[in-house]
DNA sequence: CGGAGTTATGAGGAGAGGTCTCGTAAGGTG
DNA sequence: CACCTTACGAGACCTCTCCTCATAACTCCG
């Protein structure tokens, strides 16, 4: 459970120093007076503590406001450029990274294809180059990236290595979180790319107001993210949400039928017209999915279920049916929205991992 | 996330009584200066904190030890008696109540059988009554109950009512954990009995050293209780684990099946002997109840699952097979262990539900 | 242009908590 | 009874915080 460590003075700082800069990070900039009013400290203890965030470079005086009432308070700002952190999707058919300051406002993206079949070495050189080349197309120094994570398909232990992957070849055993480390001489971090795009709708998408959130990967094949309490649930082995293996749902079977002759597109588009037998095929898709999906939502019981991947841009056509079949096999569904990012979440999600990162380790707080 | 408040000094004095309370706690009996070195405080802060908690009646001194080199050291230790809390398991046809004391040794256990039939109110009221007679007989004043929990089959929302039962009658709808307070004018707390049974495993039971913990209640229905983190993890409506609903896992023919003919305890013993028929049977249900539990285990990636329920008793004889099937259905299977406290393990972990409680909010810590 | 009003700053003092040190007390041991 | 060991108690000192009050800097208005 919670670590309890006894604490001196100095515990004290750090608390208030953490109040102070999550107070300062929400306000963007902010004067002394109305930091302490917010955060419930004195004006003294925030320039404390501003002074010393500043020093350490978090932390800049910006000049005062004008044409307001009373003499002009120092102002302060954070300085989301003091570091900077990348995100790396690392897909079957394609590179995505992307570059964000601390505040996590993305700085820059970068993108590049990859073949299927391409062996793990090539992957990884083609993930190393398309991360730097998105550094420094933004004219971020590769010093200033205080950490690197890396999303990919299959199932990657807590020490960030790829300790399963059935879709990549070669890419079993791959120490993903520690290479990528290397490529920018910084921490390496790396998870499975489900679990990152839960933790990005849980960060800016759809999924911001719920705590247990499950997010379905609907592409290839079937994975899932699992958020409790808004923290990654990754499990022992990383292998949480890995729900595809359960054979009995059938889940093949459905997803081979959807695209048995035509595209997904065409049968989602013909099944938006009203085209009967796309209607049907996807019925049976939906079906599938809700039961696979039903295994989770039964587990998990979560506030949110959000449906992802590739399918999932087929909107309401595909969620309709998946929400009747959801209610037929759960004793309460959850709500069941889309994701917001689409194909970009993975990279988010990595970012928003690093970002933790950063703020537990770097910031030290 | 965490909720995040500044800090002035007093906060200092808070993190390091509960720091100090619980070094007391574990050592039982302790000076001022072991205290202070296992704690990492000087002696004079252990001091001052059990000065504190001596006139608020948690800690008290006790004789110094004797035939020992140099000035005897003033002993203090845990009032373990200062207060107590109930455990009470509600069941389809018993109530088992259980009184601990602050430290969780268990002071009496009562018991009373109640009709398989019996409508909500008789069914409360027996509870009430073993309840109340499990303080009386241990000589606890019952004021002294700081808190009381209850668990039960059926689905327990977060304010402890029973928002679904489908085994005991006119059950759905009651505020077990308001009723519960009621009986001695305290806190009253209700969860699932699953999730409950899980805690206890985890607090003294076969899963002290797992984080993550899957417990599966194997009995008449499927029931689960989760815990991440160690935490209990109950879902948005505390309907997480309830996989029995998942009629695709063929759940119910297997445990139909089990004791079509017999009791399922012979089924067992036969099949302990080498009986070809019974072996047979008693796989059947293995699968089954490893099919539910692979739901479970591929989610949530547990580090331990835990077998309990009355079909624990049967040991290995269920225990081997439900391993093989479980080998076969998830991709890296967790250990499998049964439970340790079988029929009490209900109100153990209402016991230990209570003392979460107690310690979060009545020592205030 | 200068006073009135407004708001932030800076220094000084007080208080809570915690640590360290050192002389002293209270037992054993030879 | 001297000596060793261990704990106690009081005092000095540090850190972090808060409060107060005089002062500074700027706007607004007559």
């Amino acid at each position: 459970m919670t670590e309890l460590r006894p604490g001196d003075a100095s515990l004290l700082r750090k608390v208030n120093t953490q109040v102070t800069l999550r107070a300062l990070r929400r306000e963007g900039v902010a004067t002394l007076t109305r930091l302490g009013r917010i955060t419930g400290l004195s004006r003294q203890t925030v320039e404390a503590v501003l002074d010393e965030l500043g020093g350490r470079g978090w932390v800049r005086e910006v000049p005062p406001d004008e044409g307001v009432m009373g003499r002009p308070a120092r102002r302060f700002g954070f300085r989301a450029d003091a570091g900077h952190v990348v995100g790396v999707d690392v897909g079957g058919d394609r590179i995505l990274a992307c570059l964000a300051d601390l505040n996590g406002d993305v700085v820059a993206w970068e993108r590049a294809g990859v073949p299927d079949d391409a062996p793990a070495p090539e992957r990884l050189e083609a993930a190393r180059r398309t991360s730097l080349a998105c550094v420094d197309a933004a004219g971020v120094p590769r010093t200033r990236v205080l950490t690197v994570a890396a999303g990919t398909s299959g199932i990657v232990d807590r020490t960030g290595r790829v300790s399963l992957s059935t879709v990549l070849p070669g890419w079993t055993g791959v120490d993903l979180a520690g290479l990528a480390g290397r490529w920018f001489g910084c921490t390496g971090l790396a998870a499975n790319d489900a679990n990152l795009a839960a933790l990005a709708e849980h960060w800016r998408g759809s999924a911001q107001h719920a705590s247990d959130v499950v997010y379905v990967l609907a592409g290839h094949r079937l994975g899932a993210g699992i958020l409790i309490g808004g923290r990654l649930h990754a499990g022992r082995s990383g292998a949480a949400g890995e729900i595809g293996a359960l054979r009995q749902v059938g889940w093949d079977d459905a997803a081979r039928e959807l695209v048995k002759e035509a595209g997904a597109e065409e049968v989602f588009a013909a099944a938006g017209a009203g085209d009967p037998e796309a209607l049907r095929r996807v019925d049976h898709y939906a079906e599938g999915l809700a039961i696979g999906a039903s295994a989770l939502v039964l587990t998990v019981d979560p506030d949110l279920l959000v449906i992802g991947g590739g399918k999932a841009r087929a909107g309401e056509v595909l969620l309709a049916p998946l929400r009747r079949h959801l209610a037929e096999l759960c004793l309460r569904a959850p709500e069941v929205v889309t994701s917001t990012f689409g194909e970009e979440s993975v990279a988010l999600g990595a970012v928003r991992l690093a970002l933790d990162h950063v703020e537990r380790e770097v910031l030290n707080l």
